[in-house]
RNA sequence: GGGCGAUUAGCUCAGUUGGCUAGAGCGCUGCCUUCACACGGCAGAGGUCACUGGUUCGAGUCCAGUAUCGCCCACCA
């Protein structure tokens, strides 16, 4: 046991060990495995141009937990590591980083290079150029995160690992489209489209949020055609009245019955629009009646669609207003020269511009009716965006979700109600997304490092782009990039040209990639023989806050492709809050990075503190949490120290031997029933209850039973109960050093290499049938309560522990006292005890007589 | 407005199917330099389980309602 230092510490261990389970191939997957010798795991792939916090930290210990569990009790698991690495933040972060733009119309330069500093002016680069930069941050990025990873000990197979950029995910992904393309679950629409004015590409229903945001009521009056006085209605949007197609107000409100079908002329602009009645105009907002212009918000497209008006864009991609031709078709007014006259001026603005101005116009021609009142009011932002979301007509993908198809959705919410949820709450969390789905998913994004869709598109000879037939490449030619690949039949001089072809310009949105990471890491269609080891998966790990994007997408694409769920279980974490109990966030800039803290506290350390954390429960951040984990680190270390000490040089043969001394049995007795709890609860995805009562038997097996039987370990009572007492902490030490491996796999694989062979990570999961199950447990409650009442004494007394106790007399029950009569000779010496005496009563009280101080 | 969680010691949290005087850690107080561990050990104090009713022999636990906090969704004229 020359192994074993005489200061054991957990610095350091991490370096160690992580060199030595990389250079073993301790985790890495047995791919001979049969699926159900196999777990798998659908591993999150972060953001690789975003910054790993604690809340990662948090999440994918937990994830670690069970799969160290699962490949203990015999099963190959599949645990690989994604990034994804594509999409609007990896492009936000190359343009800060490297001080450039994305000009898709430049031509790839091949002579460009990597900026020393960014460029001040921003430098526009050609598309080619844009995702190298891209890529290659990316990258850089994810060998910082996968530092953090293995740092905090996850046991990743490292071999296995996938980027959403890479070839292979974008064959994937493009495969799929083409799939779905082809059996109808993908489609094409021309349709009004919500977009985000700063990036200029179209954002799905998942990624809107509302954000508190200063507004004003203006109230506008407008003429009635028949000049029977004024219609006056309310708008924080004054700016989008020459879009004006008609008003509306709910068909039950008795104050605008009358009006329905008549018309009234808009201020300013003189177009003609009708007074509508639907049902979702609200009498009690404003003065009860609304302008529907196309397009404001998501009601105004409602209001468009279901009563069939025409349509006015004002509004540019840009967010600044198109200029109009008045009095051409679809935009009639009474007086067209007036009308240009005062859209002439707003042409050209940003919204919040134009908004000024009008408001001017209006109060000159006295359609404004009294002062704008201020209000605070929910608007809708894109979830990574700094402007409102508008609305634009655009052609974009979509992919069926149920938004518009009844059967689907219902379809889908099964599917929902299927897998396992952890914790089962969280189910409901699905349901009532898919269940209040508005449209079908927008995947096109109009920006430039994302998977291409595999599309192009013929052109007729008089220069007109048909986008009914489009062009697509066979499965076997992807990877491709229409911008720059040709289709069959084609070659690039006829790229946009007459009687030629033109690309689809849109990439893939993030989610339609990454609802494909079982597919991308599992090998589908590239590997299959991989594919069928994995598929369906057992767990997705995620949090909550992506049920509706991640876990819903990647459901759906399994749906149409298998028919079936992609994983069994999924397990859903909780936010990191700060010590305030606000959700912890990056702008915040909080102080403690990931790898920070691993450093400070020790890996393990940290990961106790992630395991606190109970499943699907949010939890604060907490550093006393990691002083205990280090704390319960450094017991591992001493006291397996000194038990290998008492226990001798075979401690490893003794594991499992016959053990004759009760409290032994005891104790033995107590550990079978933490290992069959914790065992149920990993099954369970329950880690936080294997760790508590795995813990708390281990310190009362320190602070009791080791002070119990050292002793009798040290040979007073004789060679046999010697023995015993050997087999007993030999056999108690293996089971806590393979019960702890999960939470603390440093100073659990360091303390096992001390006697053991082999990664206790690759040993066996402790079970039941290793311990004798016929001792009881309440012998080793009798004898610590005992113990407890003399250190008690000698407490009180304010003198040393290692005074002697002259007598001490134990009252107790017949019962407990023939209990304690089993293991007196261990309280005897444990407690130093010259006469110990016992008799009969109804309460436990225990009387100590302790010699004179010196 | 709809849905889902939460409310237990100063703090962070356990408390499985209702069952004796409600638990842990941290913090606090006191003691012990004890031959594994001072990055320690031993012990102690500290709670009318958010509130109001109800079911029950018995409620932290089940039911109804109230309050507060958090999250998700809807509302955006």
């Amino acid at each position: 046991m020359s192994r074993i230092p005489d200061k054991p510490t957990p610095d350091g261990l991490e370096e160690r060990w992580i060199e030595r389970w990389e250079s073993e191939g301790t985790y890495r997957f047995d791919r001979t495995a049969t699926r159900d010798q196999v777990y798998s795991v659908d591993t999150p792939p972060p953001t690789a141009s975003g910054s790993l916090h604690v809340g990662h930290v948090f999440s994918y210990t937990h994830t670690d937990l069970v799969v160290r569990y699962q490949r203990m009790t015999g099963k190959a698991v599949f645990y690989p590591m994604g990034w994804d690495d594509n999409g609007l933040p990896s492009e936000r972060r190359v343009q800060n980083y490297y001080g450039v733009t994305c000009d898709p119309s430049l031509p790839y330069d091949p002579d460009f290079e990597r900026p020393e500093e960014p460029f001040d002016p921003p430098k526009p680069i050609s598309r080619p150029n844009f995702v190298e930069l891209c890529l290659h941050l990316t990258a850089e990025d994810e060998e910082a995160f996968a530092a953090v990873w293995r740092r905090l000990g996850l046991s990743v197979d490292w071999n296995h690992q996938y980027r959403t950029i890479a070839p292979e995910a974008i064959r994937t992904s493009q495969r799929m489209f083409l799939r779905n393309l082809a059996r109808g679950e993908a489609y094409a629409s021309e349709a009004p489209t919500i977009w985000d004015v700063g990036f200029q590409t179209a954002v799905a229903q998942a990624e809107i949020e509302d954000r508190e945001k200063p507004g004003a009521y203006h109230r506008i009056a407008f003429d009635r055609v028949d000049g029977e006085g004024v219609i006056e209605i309310e708008t924080t949007r004054p700016e989008l009245l020459p879009a004006c197609v008609a008003l509306v107000a709910h068909p039950d409100d008795e104050r605008f019955q009358p009006l329905f079908g008549s018309k009234v002329r808009t201020p300013l602009f003189g177009a003609e629009v009708e007074i509508r009645p639907h049902e979702l105009a609200s009498p009690d907002k404003g003065s009860g009646i609304a302008m529907i212009c196309t397009f404001g918000d998501t009601t105004d497209v409602v209001w468009w669609r279901e009563l069939g008006l025409s349509i006015r864009a004002i509004l540019g991609r840009d967010g600044r207003l198109v200029p109009v031709e008045w009095g051409s078709a679809g935009w009639e007014s009474a007086d067209p020269d007036a009308a240009q006259r005062a859209y002439d001026e707003l042409a050209g603005l940003y919204l919040n511009q134009a908004k000024r101005t009008i408001v001017e116009q209006l109060g000159e021609a006295g359609a404004l009716r009294g002062e704008p009142r201020e209000i605070v009011h929910p608007v809708k932002f894109f979830e990574k965006g700094d402007r409102p979301l508008e609305i634009v007509t655009s052609r974009q993908w979509y992919i069926r979700n149920g938004g518009h198809d009844a059967d689907l959705r219902d379809e889908l919410i099964a599917r929902g109600r299927d897998l396992v949820w952890h914790p089962d709450y969280m189910g409901k969390r699905y349901e009532s997304w898919v269940d209040g789905l508005n449209g079908d998913w927008l995947i096109s994004r109009q920006r430039f490092f994302g998977v291409p869709f595999p599309v192009w598109y013929r052109i007729s000879a008089d220069g007109v782009v048909d986008h009914d037939d489009p062009l697509l490449p066979g499965e076997d030619q992807l990877p491709i990039d229409p911008t720059t690949d040709v289709p069959d039949g084609y070659d690039e001089s006829q790229r946009n040209q007459p009687g030629g072809f033109a690309a689809d310009p849109d990439v893939m949105d993030t989610w339609a990639t990454s609802s494909l990471t079982p597919q991308i890491a599992g090998g589908w269609e590239e590997d299959p023989e991989l594919w069928e080891r994995v598929f369906p998966f057992d767990v997705r790990p995620q949090a909550h806050d992506i049920i509706r994007t991640w876990l819903f997408s990647t459901v759906i694409r399994a749906h149409f492709e298998d028919g079936a769920l992609p994983w069994r279980n999924a397990t859903i974490s909780g936010f990191i809050l700060d010590p305030d109990r606000k959700k912890m966030s990056k702008s915040k800039g909080n102080v403690m990075t990931p790898m920070g803290m691993l450093e400070q506290y020790g890996s393990d350390a940290v990961r106790y503190w992630a395991a606190n954390g109970r499943p699907g429960v949010d939890t604060a951040f907490d550093e006393t949490v990691m002083k205990v984990g280090r704390r319960l680190a450094m017991k591992l270390l001493n006291a397996s120290k000194f038990v290998l000490n008492l226990a001798g040089d075979g401690a490893a043969s003794l594991v499992g031997d016959e053990v004759t001394e009760p409290i032994d049995r005891a104790l033995l007795a107590e550990l079978a029933g933490v290992v069959d709890v914790a065992t149920r609860s990993f099954d369970d995805f329950d880690y936080a209850r294997a760790l508590e009562r795995t813990e708390a038997l281990f310190w009362r097996f320190t602070d009791d039973y080791v002070e119990l039987v050292k002793g009798r370990a040290y040979g007073a009572a004789g060679d046999d109960a010697a023995r015993s007492a050997h087999v007993t902490l030999a056999t108690a030490l293996s089971m806590f050093h393979r019960l702890l491996a999960p939470f603390l796999p440093f100073v659990a694989d360091e303390t096992w290499s001390w006697w053991q062979d082999g990664s206790v990570h690759n040993a066996a999961w402790p079970t039941v049938q290793e311990l004798p199950g016929d001792g009881d447990p309440t012998l080793l409650t009798v004898a610590g309560d005992a113990l407890r009442e003399v250190r008690r004494a000698k407490t009180e007394a304010k003198t040393s522990l290692r005074t002697e106790a002259e007598t001490v007399v134990v009252a107790d029950t017949a019962e407990r006292l023939a209990l304690l009569a089993q293991v007196e000779a261990d309280v005897i010496d444990a407690g130093k005890i010259l006469s110990l005496s016992t008799q009969t009563a109804d309460e436990f009280s225990v009387d100590v007589t302790l010699a004179p101080k010196d």
